[in-house]
DNA sequence: TTGTTCGTACGAAAAAATTCCTACCTTGGG
DNA sequence: CCCAAGGTAGGAATTTTTTCGTACGAACAA
């Protein structure tokens, strides 16, 4: 069955070219393949180009035909779609619980205190609003 | 190609069954097929059957089979589990910026004052450490 | 005993996501 | 002009994930 509903759903390979395009504006299929394969893995240019067909379908992406180089432009914000997608994993994850997610967050090794320090300066602000 | 690392990498399904037998702890497969059902959506039992023995096959699930209706434990904590999604969500998404999360997080209207009270808590005491 | 219910096993279909092959067009250099 | 490089389009194959049909055994009530 095919996906009819307009949520912004980008899959992990979506979502990779989408974070590409957010980086560095819109973007050929040859830069944002480049990208990808630099940053990421090795992905062939026609899989790549597939994928930013297909989402141009889905309207994750449109794009500039004027060109024989096709310029493909993200037709989803960045804050927005990571908005949806954060929201999503707190509530399957820790049953819409933030402050779940933040424990845990908090218990890696791996935040920094460089990491701490930004959120309680976050915090601080956030109480003057 | 078959995947052979030992990485927990639960797919969507999965992590929803892991998610009833974290919360009820060991269970038949009837018990998790009707967790699913009224807390999620429908599925037939001979699905749910089926994915919790490819669990077993990729260790993310153990049972005892000594009875017929054979108990199914989890294999992986939860919190590990947990952790290591939510890192790899904050490393893709965030580029392994907690603070950068938390922005997001405090920034939906979802995030309730009462979670913000919880988060603040949590820092102070956090300071104490 | 017999049939209904409930369980497991397992193959395979279906759906979703990803990758790539092939064909063909356009451009630019020699 | 001709060829090489690099572009798009689109079908199809693969891989991964999810769902389900069918077979068959055990338990239990009538």
């Amino acid at each position: 069955m095919k996906q009819e509903n307009s949520a912004i759903e980008p899959t992990r390979s979506e979502l990779e070219i989408l974070q590409v395009l957010w980086e560095y504006g819109p973007s050929t299929v040859r830069f944002v393949n480049d990208r990808l394969n630099e940053e990421k893995r090795a992905v062939q240019y026609t899989s790549t180009l597939k994928l930013m067909q297909i989402m141009v379908e889905k309207e994750l992406l449109t794009r500039d035909e004027s060109q024989m180089k096709h310029i493909y432009i993200p037709a989803v914000g960045e804050q927005q779609t990571k908005g949806v997608l954060l929201d999503r994993f707190v509530e399957t994850m820790y049953k819409g619980s933030a402050s779940s997610l933040m424990m845990q967050l908090l218990g890696n090794r791996k935040t920094s205190k460089k990491e701490l320090e930004a959120i309680r300066e976050m915090l601080k602000h956030l109480n003057k609003k």
